[in-house]
DNA sequence: TAAAAATACTCCATAGGTATTTTAT
DNA sequence: ATAAAATACCTATGGAGTATTTTTA
């Protein structure tokens, strides 16, 4: 009979790769593990991995068995988790994974409000791309993460937090830097300077300059949206830039001037995903709207801003 | 550490409500049973059951865990059969559920067609309405169903397999059967007798007489069409059939007439239901596209008949 | 010939069984 | 008073450890 030993330690032997490092990731013997792995394969009718000298390689079944595999394993620690979400809500620490064109900006402020609010609330952070926020959210190696929304895979439920307009970032003496507002129409292919590939902000940018090639732009495998503003302040190119970033006050390099598109302004919906069953739901629907405010009268502010100095 | 054999026991329990009888069930004993149970209260963090004189009633958290159990156990179902699927298709079992007003008319073609073409195939069986079909391919107990789509709930995924427009079944001496098309807006809440709650066939034949009001129907709680044709004939009334069971050919009583509607007919789509995630989606694909053969032509030859005959 | 996984063998934790007591209606 | 669940106690299965052998790159 199939047991979640078998499968936690056949998950533990994904990730390694290794029939000993995965006992010792599983906290057990190696031989121990090989049993289980073996009884698993018997279970399921076939091998899971290719023993090789230098390890164990999945095969095409257990490519298969290994996402069923952490799919239930993560269904089983929400199960657990069942009597402590009906505790006081965020008192429990939350694995939280945001998008590298949003972190920066946003847990500064994020952070001040929700110690302010709810002193007893943790956040523990990861910043990577959303491809990888998603699987890791899947497997219940996240508990939530903060993306662009909507998010096409996965079973996942989601919570909008604010929308996020782009702004053209030019360098001061360039002609974009006089026409307002901007027109995505007159970007060109060999000026927009773009984050590497797999960034959301990378697609965004190139919906909303639906008429560019991608084939054609500049590829320099920036992962760092300052890096790409250092490149446009030093006259390299132009490249778009959520309000957030902008908000967040980090832009005052004079080499640098933003400029508001044409309304309607192009925008992104940023927001919460968990896990469709997660127990945890109201903590992450509280944290959707504390990110919320988080963000919303910050950015009402700068708007005021900018209509002074204009 | 929580384990399966625990999810296992307790499901009996939910479904018993006595630690006897379920453990009976598990094919344990009952202080065994009682020992799982009383563990995973430990690990969720509270009581599951409420210990009566009785037996055992689910507590709230004891409601919230046995869904998410059932979905486990359902996921380890589907995992353990990944290594079968990978055998030919429909060589296994299928445990099918029908809905009321498909069932009769679909099954005598689909078993003649599926054990000439796939002699190893082998149907299991059930019939009643789509809400009692939808839980029990959610928790395992159906490996697919036959119902009207879109459906609303659960996590499914479907294939139709062909669509099934409404007549209306009158006596012949009723003033509607001169009326040729006939018209949803002349249909008189007093006149039309459908099935009872949570039939589906009654919720399409509301939706297309969507200017009765239900609450004005007649209810004499029939189970079945064939029983409501029977009234209909009997002068107590009409109602709409689906066009399946005037193809089967079960409708030769003279005393009925059917009519068809004014173009465009209404219909309804029949399709087939399987857990997402089922490795058998090969398997079920396969059958959906089978009863869009087994229905089909069929259909077209009544057109034929019908042509000629009017 | 090295590293990795499988086998051999022993031990102990624990799941499960029977008998019995406690609890609730 | 009676049915149901919990407890006590014993047994045995099988999971896990150490030591060792076999495999393969």
């Amino acid at each position: 009979m199939l047991s979640l030993k078998q499968l936690r330690y056949f998950s533990a032997l994904a990730e390694t790769g290794h029939f000993g490092r995965a006992a010792t990731l599983a906290g057990v013997s190696q031989p121990a593990l090989s049993m289980q792995i073996r009884e698993l394969e018997h279970e399921l009718g076939g091998p899971l991995v290719e023993r090789t000298g230098a390890g164990a390689r999945l095969t095409e079944l257990g490519t298969e068995a290994i996402e069923r595999a952490r799919a239930i394993l993560a269904a089983v620690r929400d199960l657990e988790e069942l009597g402590d979400a009906r505790a006081a809500p965020l008192t429990r620490p939350i694995r939280l994974g945001v998008i590298p064109s949003v972190a920066p900006y946003l847990l500064p402020r994020l952070l001040d409000l929700l110690s302010a609010d709810h002193p007893r609330a943790q956040l523990v952070v990861r910043e990577t791309i959303t491809e990888e926020l998603t699987e890791e959210l899947a497997d219940g190696t996240l508990d939530a993460i903060v993306v662009s929304l909507p998010l096409d895979s996965g079973d996942f439920e989601t919570a909008a937090s604010f929308d996020d307009s782009f702004l053209l970032a030019v360098p001061s003496d360039s002609p974009h830097a006089d026409r307002s507002p901007a027109l995505a129409e007159a970007i060109d292919a060999d000026e927009l300077l773009l984050l590497s590939d797999g960034h959301c902000l990378r697609d965004q940018a190139l919906s909303v300059c639906h008429r560019i090639d991608p084939r054609r732009l500049k590829s320099f495998g920036a992962t760092s949206l300052a890096t790409v503003l250092q490149l446009v302040a030093a006259g390299q190119g132009i490249t778009l830039v959520p309000d957030i970033a902008v908000t967040a006050g980090v832009l005052n390099d004079p080499r640098l001037t933003l400029v508001h598109f044409a309304r309607p302004e192009p925008y992104r919906t940023i927001g919460v995903a968990w896990r469709r069953n997660s127990p945890r739901t109201a903590d992450f629907e509280a944290l959707a709207k504390i990110i919320h405010r988080a963000i919303v009268p910050a950015a009402e502010d700068n708007a005021e801003t900018e209509k002074e100095s204009a």
